[in-house]
DNA sequence: ACGCAATCGATAATGTTATATCGATTTCAT
DNA sequence: ATGAAATCGATATAACATTATCGATTGCGT
Protein backbone atom coordinates (compact mmCIF):
# COMPACT_ATOMS: atom_id res chain seq x y z
CA UNK A 1 0.00 0.00 0.00
CA UNK A 2 2.29 2.84 -1.31
CA UNK A 3 -0.57 5.37 -1.92
CA UNK A 4 0.54 8.93 -2.68
CA UNK A 5 1.05 11.31 -0.49
CA UNK A 6 0.59 14.77 -1.41
CA UNK A 7 2.69 17.58 -0.75
CA UNK A 8 1.14 19.01 1.63
CA UNK A 9 -0.13 16.08 3.57
CA UNK A 10 3.66 15.36 3.86
CA UNK A 11 4.27 18.25 5.81
CA UNK A 12 1.17 17.68 8.31
CA UNK A 13 2.48 14.12 9.13
CA UNK A 14 4.99 15.32 11.24
CA UNK A 15 2.35 17.70 12.89
CA UNK A 16 0.41 14.49 13.52
CA UNK A 17 2.71 13.02 15.22
CA UNK A 18 4.04 15.64 17.40
CA UNK A 19 0.55 15.44 18.54
CA UNK A 20 0.22 11.98 18.92
CA UNK A 21 3.75 11.29 20.85
CA UNK A 22 1.63 13.60 23.98
CA UNK A 23 -1.06 10.90 23.96
CA UNK A 24 -0.71 7.66 25.98
CA UNK A 25 -0.07 4.20 24.19
CA UNK A 26 -3.29 2.58 24.53
CA UNK A 27 -5.75 5.43 23.86
CA UNK A 28 -7.67 5.84 20.44
CA UNK A 29 -8.71 9.18 19.07
CA UNK A 30 -10.78 10.38 16.03
CA UNK A 31 -10.39 12.20 12.89
CA UNK A 32 -12.17 15.29 14.69
CA UNK A 33 -10.39 15.15 17.85
CA UNK A 34 -7.01 15.26 16.09
CA UNK A 35 -8.05 17.83 13.94
CA UNK A 36 -9.51 19.71 16.73
CA UNK A 37 -5.95 19.45 18.42
CA UNK A 38 -4.27 20.59 15.57
CA UNK A 39 -6.52 23.09 13.77
CA UNK A 40 -7.26 21.15 11.17
CA UNK A 41 -11.07 20.15 9.52
CA UNK A 42 -11.71 16.10 10.00
CA UNK A 43 -12.04 15.66 6.91
CA UNK A 44 -8.33 16.45 5.49
CA UNK A 45 -7.26 14.77 8.79
CA UNK A 46 -8.86 11.59 7.36
CA UNK A 47 -7.64 11.60 3.90
CA UNK A 48 -4.00 12.14 5.21
CA UNK A 49 -4.47 9.35 7.89
CA UNK A 50 -5.69 6.98 4.57
CA UNK A 51 -2.56 7.65 2.87
CA UNK A 52 -0.34 6.08 5.39
CA UNK A 53 -2.34 3.75 7.90
CA UNK A 54 -5.05 1.10 7.06
CA UNK A 55 -7.62 3.11 8.52
CA UNK A 56 -9.58 3.46 11.80
CA UNK A 57 -12.56 1.90 13.31
CA UNK A 58 -16.03 3.91 12.95
CA UNK A 59 -17.24 5.14 16.61
CA UNK A 60 -13.91 4.56 18.03
CA UNK A 61 -11.18 6.11 15.87
CA UNK A 62 -7.57 5.09 15.13
CA UNK A 63 -5.47 3.65 17.82
CA UNK A 64 -2.47 6.09 18.23
CA UNK A 65 0.19 3.45 18.79
CA UNK A 66 -0.32 2.55 15.61
CA UNK A 67 -0.78 5.48 14.11
CA UNK A 68 2.81 6.63 15.61
CA UNK A 69 4.31 3.89 13.90
CA UNK A 70 2.39 3.97 10.48
CA UNK A 71 3.40 7.77 10.30
CA UNK A 72 7.17 7.70 11.52
CA UNK A 73 7.14 4.50 8.81
CA UNK A 74 6.08 6.66 6.01
CA UNK A 75 8.43 9.32 7.01
CA UNK A 76 10.95 7.33 6.61
CA UNK A 77 11.67 8.07 10.71
CA UNK A 78 12.57 4.49 11.60
CA UNK A 79 15.72 4.36 9.60
CA UNK A 80 18.03 6.67 10.70
CA UNK A 81 19.29 9.65 7.81
CA UNK A 82 23.26 10.24 8.90
CA UNK A 83 24.19 13.75 7.82
CA UNK A 84 26.50 16.07 7.52
CA UNK A 85 26.35 19.58 8.17
CA UNK A 86 28.69 22.63 6.32
CA UNK A 87 29.15 25.88 8.00
CA UNK A 88 29.84 26.01 12.12
CA UNK A 89 28.17 29.26 12.84
CA UNK A 90 26.21 30.21 15.02
CA UNK A 91 22.97 28.15 13.53
CA UNK A 92 25.32 25.52 12.14
CA UNK A 93 26.67 25.06 15.71
CA UNK A 94 22.73 25.52 17.50
CA UNK A 95 21.35 22.69 15.04
CA UNK A 96 24.24 20.57 16.22
CA UNK A 97 23.63 20.84 19.64
CA UNK A 98 20.10 20.17 18.75
CA UNK A 99 19.00 16.66 20.73
CA UNK A 100 15.52 16.62 18.99
CA UNK A 101 16.79 15.60 15.45
CA UNK A 102 16.90 12.04 16.36
CA UNK A 103 13.12 11.84 16.90
CA UNK A 104 13.07 12.18 13.24
CA UNK A 105 15.63 9.57 12.62
CA UNK A 106 18.04 12.11 12.00
CA UNK A 107 21.93 12.33 12.84
CA UNK A 108 24.35 14.71 12.47
CA UNK A 109 27.62 12.76 12.15
CA UNK A 110 29.47 15.81 11.63
CA UNK A 111 30.33 19.35 10.69
CA UNK A 112 32.98 21.62 8.26
CA UNK A 113 33.90 24.73 7.94
CA UNK A 114 36.32 26.92 5.82
CA UNK A 115 37.97 28.42 9.04
CA UNK A 116 40.75 26.27 10.31
CA UNK A 117 39.92 28.44 13.60
CA UNK A 118 36.15 27.24 13.63
CA UNK A 119 37.50 23.38 13.49
CA UNK A 120 37.74 21.06 16.66
CA UNK A 121 35.49 19.56 18.75
CA UNK A 122 32.44 21.26 19.19
CA UNK A 123 30.31 21.98 22.54
CA UNK A 124 28.03 19.30 21.41
CA UNK A 125 30.82 17.16 21.05
CA UNK A 126 30.62 16.47 17.81
CA UNK A 127 33.63 16.91 15.65
CA UNK A 128 34.23 20.60 13.36
CA UNK A 129 36.95 19.18 10.07
CA UNK A 130 38.31 21.45 7.60
CA UNK A 131 36.45 21.49 4.49
CA UNK A 132 38.66 19.77 2.46
CA UNK A 133 38.04 17.03 4.35
CA UNK A 134 34.49 16.79 3.40
CA UNK A 135 34.11 14.32 -0.01
CA UNK A 136 36.30 11.39 1.75
CA UNK A 137 33.77 11.33 4.75
CA UNK A 138 30.96 11.80 2.70
CA UNK A 139 32.02 8.93 0.49
CA UNK A 140 33.06 6.84 3.10
CA UNK A 141 30.04 6.57 5.58
CA UNK A 142 27.54 7.28 2.43
CA UNK A 143 26.27 10.04 4.10
CA UNK A 144 22.79 10.91 1.89
CA UNK A 145 21.93 14.39 3.60
CA UNK A 146 23.64 17.52 3.37
CA UNK A 147 23.11 20.64 5.94
CA UNK A 148 24.26 23.96 4.33
CA UNK A 149 24.72 26.73 6.89
CA UNK A 150 27.20 28.60 5.30
CA UNK A 151 26.76 32.15 4.62
CA UNK A 152 24.88 33.85 1.29
CA UNK A 153 27.82 33.83 -1.02
CA UNK A 154 29.10 30.63 0.21
CA UNK A 155 26.38 28.36 -0.68
CA UNK A 156 26.31 27.70 -4.14
CA UNK A 157 29.92 26.33 -3.91
CA UNK A 158 28.92 23.79 -0.65
CA UNK A 159 25.80 22.81 -2.22
CA UNK A 160 28.67 21.66 -5.36
CA UNK A 161 31.02 20.11 -3.16
CA UNK A 162 28.11 18.25 -1.23
CA UNK A 163 26.73 17.01 -4.68
CA UNK A 164 29.89 15.42 -5.63
CA UNK A 165 30.29 13.88 -2.96
CA UNK A 166 27.28 11.56 -3.03
CA UNK A 167 24.87 13.71 -1.25
CA UNK A 168 20.96 13.03 -2.10
CA UNK A 169 19.46 15.70 -0.55
CA UNK A 170 20.40 19.10 0.56
CA UNK A 171 18.84 21.09 3.52
CA UNK A 172 19.60 24.48 2.98
CA UNK A 173 19.53 27.05 5.54
CA UNK A 174 21.59 29.84 3.58
CA UNK A 175 19.70 32.70 2.37
CA UNK A 176 20.26 32.50 -1.28
CA UNK A 177 19.25 30.62 -3.85
CA UNK A 178 21.18 27.54 -5.22
CA UNK A 179 20.82 24.79 -7.77
CA UNK A 180 21.69 21.32 -7.61
CA UNK A 181 21.03 18.75 -10.17
CA UNK A 182 18.59 16.51 -10.71
CA UNK A 183 18.12 13.64 -8.92
CA UNK A 184 19.18 15.72 -5.43
CA UNK A 185 16.41 16.71 -3.74
CA UNK A 186 16.58 20.53 -2.52
CA UNK A 187 14.92 21.77 0.49
CA UNK A 188 14.96 25.52 1.04
CA UNK A 189 14.57 26.17 4.89
CA UNK A 190 13.13 29.79 4.08
CA UNK A 191 12.84 32.29 7.16
CA UNK A 192 12.59 34.98 4.49
CA UNK A 193 9.51 33.55 3.03
CA UNK A 194 7.79 32.52 6.59
CA UNK A 195 9.12 36.55 7.71
CA UNK A 196 7.07 37.74 4.61
CA UNK A 197 4.04 36.06 6.14
CA UNK A 198 4.38 37.80 9.06
CA UNK A 199 5.19 40.92 8.11
CA UNK A 200 2.62 41.29 4.81
CA UNK A 201 0.15 39.95 7.99
CA UNK A 202 0.62 42.69 10.07
CA UNK A 203 0.78 45.12 6.99
CA UNK A 204 -2.02 43.95 5.61
CA UNK A 205 -3.95 44.38 9.11
CA UNK A 206 -2.50 47.68 9.55
CA UNK A 207 -4.38 48.85 6.43
CA UNK A 208 -7.88 47.50 6.58
CA UNK A 209 -9.73 46.66 9.63
CA UNK A 210 -9.93 42.47 9.44
CA UNK A 211 -12.79 41.52 11.04
CA UNK A 212 -12.90 37.94 11.26
CA UNK A 213 -9.73 36.21 11.22
CA UNK A 214 -9.22 32.17 11.50
CA UNK A 215 -6.42 30.39 13.16
CA UNK A 216 -3.74 30.50 10.53
CA UNK A 217 -0.72 28.04 10.73
CA UNK A 218 2.26 26.42 8.47
CA UNK B 1 -3.68 48.50 -6.67
CA UNK B 2 -3.30 46.21 -3.73
CA UNK B 3 -4.09 42.88 -5.32
CA UNK B 4 -4.26 40.30 -3.97
CA UNK B 5 -1.09 37.77 -3.55
CA UNK B 6 -1.35 34.05 -3.17
CA UNK B 7 -0.02 32.54 -0.20
CA UNK B 8 2.33 30.57 -2.43
CA UNK B 9 3.21 33.94 -4.34
CA UNK B 10 3.94 35.25 -0.92
CA UNK B 11 6.76 32.71 -0.41
CA UNK B 12 8.20 33.48 -3.49
CA UNK B 13 8.31 36.91 -3.57
CA UNK B 14 11.22 36.85 -1.01
CA UNK B 15 13.45 35.20 -3.48
CA UNK B 16 12.92 37.11 -6.19
CA UNK B 17 14.25 39.78 -4.28
CA UNK B 18 17.16 38.23 -2.71
CA UNK B 19 18.23 37.70 -6.39
CA UNK B 20 17.24 40.70 -7.42
CA UNK B 21 20.19 42.04 -4.73
CA UNK B 22 23.01 40.63 -7.27
CA UNK B 23 21.72 42.53 -9.73
CA UNK B 24 23.19 46.06 -10.24
CA UNK B 25 20.41 49.32 -9.44
CA UNK B 26 20.42 50.09 -13.47
CA UNK B 27 19.91 46.86 -15.07
CA UNK B 28 16.68 45.38 -16.67
CA UNK B 29 15.53 41.99 -16.42
CA UNK B 30 13.03 39.70 -18.22
CA UNK B 31 10.73 37.54 -16.49
CA UNK B 32 12.06 34.69 -18.17
CA UNK B 33 15.56 35.10 -17.00
CA UNK B 34 14.66 35.71 -13.42
CA UNK B 35 12.96 32.53 -13.24
CA UNK B 36 15.73 31.14 -15.06
CA UNK B 37 18.40 32.23 -12.69
CA UNK B 38 15.73 30.76 -9.80
CA UNK B 39 14.08 27.65 -11.52
CA UNK B 40 10.84 28.64 -11.93
CA UNK B 41 8.50 29.37 -14.75
CA UNK B 42 8.61 32.66 -17.09
CA UNK B 43 4.46 32.64 -16.78
CA UNK B 44 4.74 31.83 -12.65
CA UNK B 45 7.17 34.91 -12.92
CA UNK B 46 5.46 37.40 -14.46
CA UNK B 47 2.04 36.55 -12.44
CA UNK B 48 4.10 37.14 -9.04
CA UNK B 49 5.20 40.53 -10.32
CA UNK B 50 2.25 41.49 -11.99
CA UNK B 51 0.80 40.67 -7.99
CA UNK B 52 3.03 43.65 -6.46
CA UNK B 53 4.22 45.30 -9.52
CA UNK B 54 2.53 47.59 -12.26
CA UNK B 55 4.43 46.16 -14.78
CA UNK B 56 7.52 45.67 -17.34
CA UNK B 57 8.20 46.60 -20.70
CA UNK B 58 7.74 44.34 -23.80
CA UNK B 59 10.97 43.55 -25.00
CA UNK B 60 13.13 45.45 -22.30
CA UNK B 61 11.18 43.33 -19.16
CA UNK B 62 11.86 44.73 -15.45
CA UNK B 63 13.52 47.52 -13.93
CA UNK B 64 15.58 45.89 -11.19
CA UNK B 65 15.00 48.53 -8.85
CA UNK B 66 11.84 49.45 -9.48
CA UNK B 67 11.01 45.95 -8.97
CA UNK B 68 13.18 45.41 -5.80
CA UNK B 69 11.00 48.33 -4.09
CA UNK B 70 7.81 46.88 -5.05
CA UNK B 71 8.98 43.57 -3.60
CA UNK B 72 9.75 45.35 -0.44
CA UNK B 73 6.70 47.41 -0.16
CA UNK B 74 4.53 44.27 -0.41
CA UNK B 75 6.09 42.50 2.03
CA UNK B 76 6.23 45.59 4.59
CA UNK B 77 9.95 45.35 4.86
CA UNK B 78 10.39 48.59 4.14
CA UNK B 79 8.94 49.75 7.85
CA UNK B 80 10.26 47.90 9.94
CA UNK B 81 8.94 45.59 12.86
CA UNK B 82 10.08 45.14 15.95
CA UNK B 83 10.38 41.93 17.23
CA UNK B 84 10.85 40.15 20.77
CA UNK B 85 12.06 36.65 21.22
CA UNK B 86 11.40 34.09 24.14
CA UNK B 87 13.93 31.48 24.63
CA UNK B 88 17.62 32.24 25.29
CA UNK B 89 19.01 28.88 24.18
CA UNK B 90 21.43 27.52 21.24
CA UNK B 91 18.70 29.01 18.41
CA UNK B 92 17.44 31.25 20.55
CA UNK B 93 20.64 33.07 20.25
CA UNK B 94 21.51 32.11 16.93
CA UNK B 95 19.33 33.86 15.41
CA UNK B 96 19.66 37.15 17.70
CA UNK B 97 22.79 37.74 16.22
CA UNK B 98 21.87 37.05 12.82
CA UNK B 99 22.34 40.10 10.90
CA UNK B 100 20.65 39.23 7.91
CA UNK B 101 16.80 39.67 9.81
CA UNK B 102 17.18 44.13 8.96
CA UNK B 103 17.29 43.11 5.48
CA UNK B 104 13.94 42.26 5.73
CA UNK B 105 12.75 44.68 8.08
CA UNK B 106 12.92 42.29 11.28
CA UNK B 107 14.64 43.94 14.12
CA UNK B 108 15.02 42.12 17.14
CA UNK B 109 14.74 44.04 20.23
CA UNK B 110 15.14 42.39 23.15
CA UNK B 111 15.24 38.16 24.39
CA UNK B 112 13.75 36.79 27.33
CA UNK B 113 14.11 33.55 29.33
CA UNK B 114 13.09 32.12 32.60
CA UNK B 115 16.23 30.91 33.45
CA UNK B 116 18.00 33.84 35.38
CA UNK B 117 21.40 32.43 34.42
CA UNK B 118 20.47 33.16 31.13
CA UNK B 119 19.54 36.83 31.19
CA UNK B 120 21.84 39.94 30.74
CA UNK B 121 23.66 40.81 28.19
CA UNK B 122 24.30 38.46 24.66
CA UNK B 123 27.04 38.35 22.72
CA UNK B 124 25.03 39.50 20.00
CA UNK B 125 24.88 42.93 22.38
CA UNK B 126 21.54 42.39 22.89
CA UNK B 127 19.98 42.27 26.03
CA UNK B 128 18.24 38.98 27.89
CA UNK B 129 15.64 39.78 30.56
CA UNK B 130 13.50 37.62 33.16
CA UNK B 131 10.32 36.56 31.52
CA UNK B 132 8.40 38.57 33.96
CA UNK B 133 9.31 41.20 32.47
CA UNK B 134 7.82 40.39 29.06
CA UNK B 135 4.74 41.92 29.56
CA UNK B 136 5.26 45.28 30.05
CA UNK B 137 8.42 46.19 27.83
CA UNK B 138 6.01 44.27 24.67
CA UNK B 139 3.43 46.57 25.65
CA UNK B 140 5.34 49.96 26.12
CA UNK B 141 7.21 49.67 23.01
CA UNK B 142 3.95 48.55 21.18
CA UNK B 143 5.64 45.14 20.19
CA UNK B 144 3.70 43.25 17.33
CA UNK B 145 6.19 39.86 16.60
CA UNK B 146 7.07 37.08 18.78
CA UNK B 147 9.95 35.31 18.20
CA UNK B 148 9.21 31.05 20.26
CA UNK B 149 12.30 29.58 20.61
CA UNK B 150 11.62 27.52 23.54
CA UNK B 151 11.40 23.71 24.48
CA UNK B 152 8.33 22.40 23.30
CA UNK B 153 6.71 22.20 26.90
CA UNK B 154 7.13 25.88 27.24
CA UNK B 155 5.89 26.92 23.73
CA UNK B 156 2.07 27.10 23.82
CA UNK B 157 2.51 28.93 28.03
CA UNK B 158 4.99 31.83 25.99
CA UNK B 159 2.66 32.01 23.33
CA UNK B 160 -0.07 33.13 25.45
CA UNK B 161 2.31 35.22 27.37
CA UNK B 162 2.97 37.04 23.93
CA UNK B 163 -0.53 37.23 22.96
CA UNK B 164 -2.10 38.93 26.25
CA UNK B 165 0.81 41.03 25.47
CA UNK B 166 -0.62 42.83 22.77
CA UNK B 167 1.59 40.49 20.29
CA UNK B 168 0.18 40.23 16.73
CA UNK B 169 2.26 37.65 15.42
CA UNK B 170 3.94 34.61 16.48
CA UNK B 171 6.98 32.85 14.80
CA UNK B 172 7.36 29.79 16.44
CA UNK B 173 10.29 27.75 16.07
CA UNK B 174 9.11 25.06 18.92
CA UNK B 175 8.65 21.75 17.83
CA UNK B 176 5.29 21.74 19.56
CA UNK B 177 1.66 22.43 18.29
CA UNK B 178 0.48 25.80 20.05
CA UNK B 179 -2.81 28.12 19.68
CA UNK B 180 -3.26 31.83 19.25
CA UNK B 181 -6.57 33.91 19.77
CA UNK B 182 -8.25 34.71 16.32
CA UNK B 183 -6.81 37.91 14.93
CA UNK B 184 -2.94 36.60 15.67
CA UNK B 185 -0.84 35.09 12.84
CA UNK B 186 1.13 31.58 13.71
CA UNK B 187 3.58 30.85 11.83
CA UNK B 188 5.47 27.26 12.66
CA UNK B 189 8.64 27.26 11.35
CA UNK B 190 8.62 24.01 10.89
CA UNK B 191 11.78 22.17 10.77
CA UNK B 192 9.97 18.69 11.38
CA UNK B 193 7.85 19.32 8.52
CA UNK B 194 10.70 20.28 5.85
CA UNK B 195 12.69 16.83 7.36
CA UNK B 196 9.66 15.01 6.31
CA UNK B 197 10.66 15.89 2.77
CA UNK B 198 14.03 15.16 2.57
CA UNK B 199 13.69 11.85 4.44
CA UNK B 200 10.32 10.66 2.32
CA UNK B 201 12.19 11.50 -0.83
CA UNK B 202 15.07 9.52 0.36
CA UNK B 203 13.16 6.58 1.25
CA UNK B 204 11.11 6.72 -1.52
CA UNK B 205 14.26 6.67 -4.00
CA UNK B 206 15.73 4.00 -2.10
CA UNK B 207 12.69 1.53 -3.40
CA UNK B 208 11.75 2.53 -6.75
CA UNK B 209 14.68 3.61 -9.12
CA UNK B 210 13.16 6.81 -10.04
CA UNK B 211 14.03 7.70 -13.63
CA UNK B 212 13.48 11.62 -14.21
CA UNK B 213 13.63 13.83 -11.08
CA UNK B 214 13.32 17.58 -11.91
CA UNK B 215 15.13 19.99 -9.69
CA UNK B 216 12.25 20.52 -6.79
CA UNK B 217 12.92 23.33 -4.45
CA UNK B 218 10.58 25.69 -1.36
C1' DA C 1 9.98 53.52 -42.20
C1' DC C 2 9.28 48.63 -41.81
C1' DG C 3 9.45 44.10 -40.29
C1' DC C 4 11.18 40.85 -36.99
C1' DA C 5 12.10 39.18 -32.48
C1' DA C 6 11.48 39.73 -27.67
C1' DT C 7 8.52 40.37 -24.16
C1' DC C 8 4.47 41.42 -21.59
C1' DG C 9 -0.47 40.81 -19.94
C1' DA C 10 -4.85 38.60 -20.10
C1' DT C 11 -7.57 34.68 -20.55
C1' DA C 12 -8.22 29.83 -20.76
C1' DA C 13 -7.04 25.07 -19.61
C1' DT C 14 -5.08 21.93 -16.49
C1' DG C 15 -3.62 20.09 -12.22
C1' DT C 16 -3.58 19.93 -7.30
C1' DT C 17 -5.51 20.48 -2.73
C1' DA C 18 -9.28 21.26 0.39
C1' DT C 19 -14.11 20.77 1.63
C1' DA C 20 -18.69 18.94 1.41
C1' DT C 21 -22.02 15.13 0.95
C1' DC C 22 -23.55 10.63 1.74
C1' DG C 23 -23.90 5.89 2.72
C1' DA C 24 -21.81 2.12 5.53
C1' DT C 25 -20.08 0.27 9.88
C1' DT C 26 -19.59 -0.15 14.70
C1' DT C 27 -20.60 0.62 19.55
C1' DC C 28 -23.61 1.54 23.28
C1' DA C 29 -27.87 2.17 25.72
C1' DT C 30 -32.26 0.59 26.15
C1' DA D 1 -32.51 -7.22 19.67
C1' DT D 2 -32.96 -2.72 18.06
C1' DG D 3 -32.26 2.04 17.34
C1' DA D 4 -29.49 6.12 17.91
C1' DA D 5 -25.09 8.36 17.79
C1' DA D 6 -20.45 8.44 16.32
C1' DT D 7 -17.27 7.72 13.07
C1' DC D 8 -15.13 6.18 8.92
C1' DG D 9 -14.30 5.96 3.79
C1' DA D 10 -15.54 7.07 -0.89
C1' DT D 11 -17.08 10.04 -4.18
C1' DA D 12 -18.21 14.59 -5.75
C1' DT D 13 -17.69 19.51 -5.65
C1' DA D 14 -15.31 23.67 -5.06
C1' DA D 15 -11.22 26.53 -4.27
C1' DC D 16 -6.71 27.44 -5.35
C1' DA D 17 -2.36 27.33 -8.01
C1' DT D 18 0.24 26.36 -12.14
C1' DT D 19 0.95 26.10 -16.95
C1' DA D 20 -0.42 26.99 -21.72
C1' DT D 21 -2.19 29.93 -25.46
C1' DC D 22 -2.63 34.12 -27.83
C1' DG D 23 -2.81 38.78 -29.12
C1' DA D 24 -0.63 43.35 -28.17
C1' DT D 25 3.36 46.32 -27.52
C1' DT D 26 7.99 47.77 -27.83
C1' DG D 27 12.74 48.19 -29.41
C1' DC D 28 16.23 47.22 -32.84
C1' DG D 29 18.38 46.31 -37.22
C1' DT D 30 17.99 47.15 -41.89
Amino acid sequence: MPKVISVQALQRLPLYLQYLKTLPDAANISARALGAALGFGEIQVRKDLASVSDGGRPKVGYVVAQLRHDIACALGYDNVNDAVLVGAGRLGRALMSYEGFSDYGLNIVAAFDADPAACGQDDSGKQVFPLEKLPDLCRRMKIEIGIVTVPARAAQGVCELLCESGIRAVWNFAPAHVTVPAGVLLKNENMAASLAVLSQHLAAEDSLSSDSEKEKAT
